[in-house]
DNA sequence: TATATTTGCAACCAGTTGGTTTCATACAAA
DNA sequence: TTTGTATGAAACCAACTGGTTGCAAATATA
């Protein structure tokens, strides 16, 4: 099963619970009262984003806290960075090539 | 249907198709020989990427160019920034409650 | 101890995904 | 005009996804 971060962030409530998970470590149930799931559709993706080490368990008690991991959300980041290198180069290659496909249809 | 630059990026053959484009614009036919599928499923792909805004068509005689709209690759930029601020903080929020939570279980 | 709470897991389900094959269309070249 | 090439669209399919309900296990509380 493909099971990487690109595929963790697809979906949007997952961003969200990596978005809460950013400001504060929370428990499964904590964590549904925020959407309009139910609480066992959010274990399913913090399952998810366990299986990609985006979050880990602090267990406490019978509660489980879960906390992002964030240096994992780099890899987005390193990935981006070939991209990041284009955009801030006004004059790109990309450009370069438009301009020549737009001059031979002249 | 959701479609959104998240969801784009997350197929492993379109990320490496964006790369690709990155680089310089493609038909679907060239793309296609950069990967061990058939055309139509690159054409499908494309069809995504284009329905994502993150690619745009220039029509050269019969043959279709397939460009990267770079700028916006920005929105994921952007959506990291929340996490950048985060992570370029040596004594972040996280690691506060991650202190309180161990001290906590003493 | 009996009861309530927190959680993960399994089974199920409809919709989506990524792939294929087949076909029609549009343009280029002989 | 006839033939070949580039492409998109449709139909189909197996696998995956995101959701549900139901249940069992572990811990807390009365």
């Amino acid at each position: 099963m493909r099971r990487d971060i690109f595929q963790a962030i697809a979906d949007p409530t997952r961003r969200a619970i990596i978005a809460l998970l950013a400001i504060q470590a929370m428990t499964p149930n904590n964590l549904a009262t925020h959407f309009d799931t139910t609480r066992q559709a959010v274990s399913k993706h913090l399952k998810v984003l366990t299986e990609c080490e985006l979050v880990t368990q602090q267990y406490q008690g019978r509660e489980i806290y879960y906390l992002l991991e964030i240096e994992k959300m780099k890899e987005i980041d390193k990935w981006l960075e070939q991209f990041r290198k284009i955009w801030e180069t006004r004059f790109s290659q990309l450009d370069d090539l438009l301009s020549a496909i737009k001059k031979q249809q002249k």
